[in-house]
DNA sequence: CTCCGTGCAAACGATTTGCACTATG
DNA sequence: CATAGTGCAAATCGTTTGCACGGAG
């Protein structure tokens, strides 16, 4: 089963690659009916459904309330702010000494996660005064 | 200012204590609803995100849809099935190497969860046959 | 007696789906 | 030309909220 290219899936699979960070489906919506205004947001959400499933991005699933897409799949975690549920990516070289177990409690392990907790820069300046 | 104790903020507390896992709002519901028939879900939710709020219980936003609630708010991690979106405990001992920052790309750094994701023993049956 | 907490129903935000139509391979 | 993908609107799912009433302190 060859992948269909569409046009609409052209766009989003650029837009999301030239923004070089994650967003949500709607903001990326916004951002691909630029180019293509006739585009609705339920095809938004089925190609990054699809294209995170074919494993061309990475589908983000961290705290809060909308999911995040990302076309960059490899090496870096991510920091949640607690307060106004931020997102960020996180480029910070971890040392993993998980064990090296790829089967856990019955599970088979195909990946690990490990996500920060925190407060973001903009939400410590708010408290502060 | 006291906590104000009800009876329905009692019971949501206790059997999320009995069950020993976390557990979504729903579940909750269902099971307290047996011993107070009248409650709403609003009830059981307005009182999760209280307890969570002054650290009686975790709140657990993994991927997926629905949040979860649980009792025992220490030391353990959780898996994640990619296919079922189920959560488990994962009591497994890992050596955390991470960095000792507590400030990361401007983030005041509170805390760090680790998540496994894999494919959980039911699933793994449904694949194979 | 004073509020905080409740039940109910309605509102909400994010995502999904049914359908008839379009266009890719 | 078959069938996967689309646009639209309506449906769904989890969660939150407004309001009038009830019970804890």
């Amino acid at each position: 089963m060859p992948i269909r290219m569409t046009s609409q899936r052209q766009i989003i699979l650029e837009e999301l690659q030239k923004s070089k960070q994650h967003l949500t489906a709607d903001e990326l919506y916004v951002i691909v009916r630029e180019k293509m205004p006739r585009i609705s947001l339920a095809t938004v959400y089925r190609n990054l459904e699809f294209l995170s499933k074919i494993g061309m991005i990475g589908k983000l699933e961290v705290g809060g309330r909308q999911k995040c897409f990302d076309s960059d799949v490899l090496g870096h975690h991510h920091v949640f702010c607690v307060q106004c549920h931020r997102v960020d990516n996180v480029h910070l070289d971890v040392k993993e000494n998980y064990p090296s177990h790829d089967m856990v409690d019955g599970y088979i392990i195909i990946g690990r996660k490990l996500e920060f907790v925190g407060l973001c820069p903009r939400c410590q300046k708010k408290t502060k005064r």
